[in-house]
DNA sequence: CGGAAGATTGATAACTCTCAAAAATAGTGG
DNA sequence: CCACTATTTTTGAGAGTTATCAATCTTCCG
């Protein structure tokens, strides 16, 4: 029914930071939209001043209603939710270059939390100001707006994956995706190992399984030569086998896309 | 670690659609956001022109790169995506009033497929015209915008549910989404019962059953007296203990929300 | 060094799936 | 309107995956 395209490529990191201090949010716009200098500066500006935050610390609660934006500079943060009964699902990840969140502050609350899941380089920015800034610049306010389409993609991504693999699918899955996004954004060592500061509790809350059966799984996919994971760190030893495995194919990361020209004004 | 608000009430709908034959999309954006009259008839203008098209029919591939956007003046459509090995798992529903797809447009290509549950009411509006209007008409814009967060509101809230409830509290909380969305667009019977035309299969791929497990969840429901489920209707007997059982809380549908005047523009 | 958090293991139970077939329903053409 | 077929729903039995509970081992960190 589907057709399957071979997608299989995580190694080569498909960008190149344009330098090793430039501003993470900056970069990540730059590769949906072609921003030009009185824009890029403009985003700069505004990501002048971050600040550093802690592991754990709540970047935003479930039920409140924040007035700023953040931007992340450096660190990993997620995005979660508590079914009644205690049970948390995580609905997202968020890495450098991540803004979070372009759109609580339209409706009233949020509805779920965002949580830092290591000390992290943070710019609050006041909505206000946000605001100012892609009234003025449509080629930036378009670049937020793509971002969070690709958000959307992630999250039907991952409804399929939990919904519809079995657990060795789920982490494979969930392994790719995220070694695709950090080599996009150049997290990835050389040898294509990625830092993954989770521990088997997040691992298993984000593709539904228990921490018991993810460890399992885990072992299983070790032992069968496709991952290394220790000290929080992934390797993918074999990413052909894995993506295979995992039917995966980051096309919904619009990671390779080009910048697009603004042929009109973004809408909705 | 989750606030439950106690928050059952399916039942009154809170919505008068303006008159019987209103443009379904105008009174839609109308929930969000003030129009005023040069904005109601602009979008009345847009969808002067609906065609019928049949149950099964699909309206976007995926993987295809349309030019239009449609807009639903009647009937039901789903979202779905398939796994390598055919699996397919529904992304979401789309009745009346929703828009679809505002954002298919913007990238390349078509990340999912829509397909038509019924026959249906439908004007495609070709993405250049939309964007006319957008321009035109920043509070529509802003208006769009919202619908696409609610969408992900929902995405976020399946995942949830798909990830961590059991059979029967996902079905329950499926069945309170439903209606509550369809009483909220006035299409909920005086007793409370709406249209669902869905197979056990699609109930099944929603929440990611079996269809046969779906199938003896729903005798369950039904001998535990929450709910009818005959000839593609469905009468929710207990709202009240449904909602308890489902966890659910439609907060996230931002149905009670009131129109926001226009602060500032839309920002992503 | 000591305690806490995380990872691992084992045994058992529960939930959900698979396969297969029968019953009921809906749809179609004569 | 009926016959006939395809689709959908329902049922049964058995297998499999994942969850639960509880304990141990390991690692991390002050």
């Amino acid at each position: 029914m589907l057709s399957l395209s071979s997608c299989v490529r995580l190694a080569p990191p498909p960008v190149d930071r344009p330098d090793d201090r430039a501003n993470a949010f900056t970069t990540r716009l730059g590769r949906f939209v072609e921003l030009d200098h009185e824009e890029i500066s403009a985003l700069d500006q505004i990501a002048r001043h971050p600040r550093r935050y802690r592991a754990g610390e709540i970047l935003f609660h479930e039920g409140s209603h924040p007035q700023h934006v953040c931007l992340i500079q450096e660190g990993f943060a997620l995005r979660y939710k508590c079914s009644r009964d205690g049970k948390r699902q995580i609905l997202g990840y968020l890495i450098e270059g991540d803004i979070c969140d372009a759109h609580f502050t339209i409706f009233n609350k949020c509805d779920h939390s965002v949580q830092l899941l290591t000390d992290a380089l943070i710019v609050q920015i006041p909505t206000q100001v946000l605001m100012e800034t892609i009234v003025r610049y449509p080629r930036i306010e378009r670049a937020i707006l793509l971002t969070t389409l690709v958000e959307k993609a992630m999250l039907r991504e991952w409804l399929l994956n939990v919904a519809q693999r079995d657990a060795c699918q789920k982490l494979a899955h969930f392994f790719c995706e995220m070694a695709a996004r950090l080599t996009a954004v150049g997290l990835a060592n050389d040898d294509g190992s990625i830092s993954l500061p989770l521990t088997q509790r997040e691992l298993a809350d984000t593709v539904g399984l228990t921490t018991v059966h993810a460890n399992r799984t885990l072992q299983r996919l070790r032992s069968d030569g496709l991952i290394t994971l220790t000290h929080r760190r992934l390797t993918i030893l074999d990413p052909d086998r894995l993506c295979e495995l995992a039917d995966f194919n980051q096309d919904y990361l619009r990671i390779d896309d080009r910048p697009l020209e603004l042929a009109f004004r973004s809408f909705g």
